[in-house]
DNA sequence: TTTACTGGTATACTCAGTGATACTGGTTAC
DNA sequence: GTAACCAGTATCACTGAGTATACCAGTAAA
């Protein structure tokens, strides 16, 4: 029981830790619904500055969770992938996405 | 579909705020795991201090997450009960975990 | 009487994450 | 020629979330 429930907060931890920051999960929730390009994906989520995006970016596909490609056409295109791996966490975002919906009106967002 | 879209984002990311920082999910899971006195919970959240924690609790309290009881024995008892409210994120949280044992390999940990 | 528990508060600090703004080099459209 | 798109980079500034450390009053056990 007390050894279980140590496991579950390491678990837990792990997982916070690995989408912690305020942009990791929107830009997951992003790719899987279908945007690509760094525009693209950079429109779809209001606030974000070109910046963070290009920073977070970088950050995953060194953790595998996407696949940038650089396709040498004129003008250059490029393309952000997920990977499977990045799907993987399409639970915790539908559940994330499930519990923003229930309670809309309790929470009072940052402007 | 765009609409959807951006319907979606928004729920999530007001989920992300309510649970944004680093305390908050690990304390509603400790409180869910039958956690309620103050050491107790400290105990539970290895590397949390008496200060974030009792930060948190408050801020928690009055966002309606948990509720705090006073008994006036001797000596003096605090607990911490979470509300039907609190427990709201048990999909969240079991999902985390779910995620966090799957990948136990993959991430590295900061400390 | 000294140690250790309870439920916290007080003060000071720091630094990583984020924001704001501007800029680049190339392409295409008007 | 100029305006707008693409895919970013470069600086600078900031702030508040989080850390570290110490402390308090009361109770209780050794």
């Amino acid at each position: 029981m007390e050894r279980n429930q140590t496991e579950e907060l390491m678990a837990l931890q792990d997982t916070l830790y690995f989408i912690g920051g305020k942009w990791r999960v929107p830009i997951i929730n992003s790719l899987c619904n279908g945007n690509r390009r760094f525009r693209e994906i950079e429109r779809s989520i209001p606030g974000i500055t070109t910046r963070m995006l290009s920073k977070e970016l970088k950050e995953m596909e060194m953790n595998k969770l996407l696949v940038r490609t650089v396709y040498d056409e004129t003008p250059v295109l490029v393309t952000y992938e997920p990977t499977p791996y990045c799907r993987t966490f399409g639970n915790i975002i539908q559940e994330m996405i499930n519990w923003g919906r229930a309670h809309r009106k309790v929470v009072l967002r940052h402007a």
